[in-house]
DNA sequence: TTGATTGCAAAGCATTTGCATGCTA
DNA sequence: TAGCATGCAAATGCTTTGCAATCAA
């Protein structure tokens, strides 16, 4: 059934084969879970996701799997600053960027063409050739913004 | 001899008041080396310089010592994805970027006030309060770039 | 005096590696 | 069958923590 084989599916394999690497089960599900998770997961997240479904699958597979997705340009690697790397779909999905909230943790992902070529002109500027870029907004997202002025308010109406 | 205090040892002597901590000689040296090396200095590389003036001096402490300097606003921390913090200088030092080169390593300090422009245009659309960003570009420099066509050349009229 | 600070060693994390066993091509 | 892949345990590298001794205020 090659027809019921997704385009990232086909783009996994094509990576395996051009790398002389091998077709395993464990491969193919870790691929599965990640595929079917619009998040972004640390190694350890998508471990006990894919333990749910296998429990045999051991946490180097799932690091040593996550390397390979990411060579196939399937993954992309993101360091939001708490120590672990995440990983978010990158094949055929924009290039984006991040909002991190230091409140809540959410975070809220953006594009700007005129910041993309923004880069690439100080880039050329200093004769440097991009490979990758990495840019990462901390700040205070409205809800928490707003839950702080509450609370500020509460408190300042509470005292005498 | 409070006249020859330079700036930034006025900042952190009333950071350390303000939170009632305590000036100790460890402290004071670590400020010190920290001012007077203008890199990107990783924890590890500040504490060997500390150890030439006063090898008994601890890495614990350094690394308490800079975390300290961060919260004083003397230092900031920046992470290029090689696993360690590094820490550069944040007083009075106009805010700017980094690109490194993944082929030797080097790091191009650049600036850009239409990016921290449109940074801001999109924190507003979105209602985020920026309070930091991190923007790195990573790629290859001109030098290594240039040394890399050598190459290329070379082996191209090497063989037949 | 009192509580913060220090340096050491040990602990914590995320990630990587060595290795015997298992499995794909 | 040959060699890559797997899972476990151990190792690694950076950073933090527990603790007794020390020191600034």
């Amino acid at each position: 059934m090659t027809e019921e084989m997704t385009e990232e599916q086909e783009v996994f394999l094509k990576h395996i084969q051009r790398k002389g690497l091998k077709r395993t089960s464990q491969r193919e599900l870790i691929l599965d879970v990640f595929l079917r998770t619009e998040e972004h997961l640390s190694n350890e997240d998508l471990y006990q996701l894919v333990k749910k479904e296998d429990p045999t699958v051991g946490q180097t597979t799932v690091y040593r799997t996550l390397k390979i997705l990411t060579e196939a340009g399937l993954a992309r690697e993101v360091r939001f600053g708490d120590g672990r790397t995440h990983y978010e779909h990158n094949y055929k999905h924009q290039h984006h960027d991040h909002m991190i909230c230091s409140e809540c943790g959410k975070i809220i992902e953006f594009f700007s063409a005129e910041l993309e070529a923004l880069q690439d002109e100080m880039a050329a500027r200093h004769d440097f050739e991009i490979t990758q870029h990495l840019l990462r907004v901390i700040g205070v997202c409205a809800e928490c913004r707003h839950a702080q002025e509450k609370e500020i308010l509460a408190n300042s109406t509470a005292s005498p």
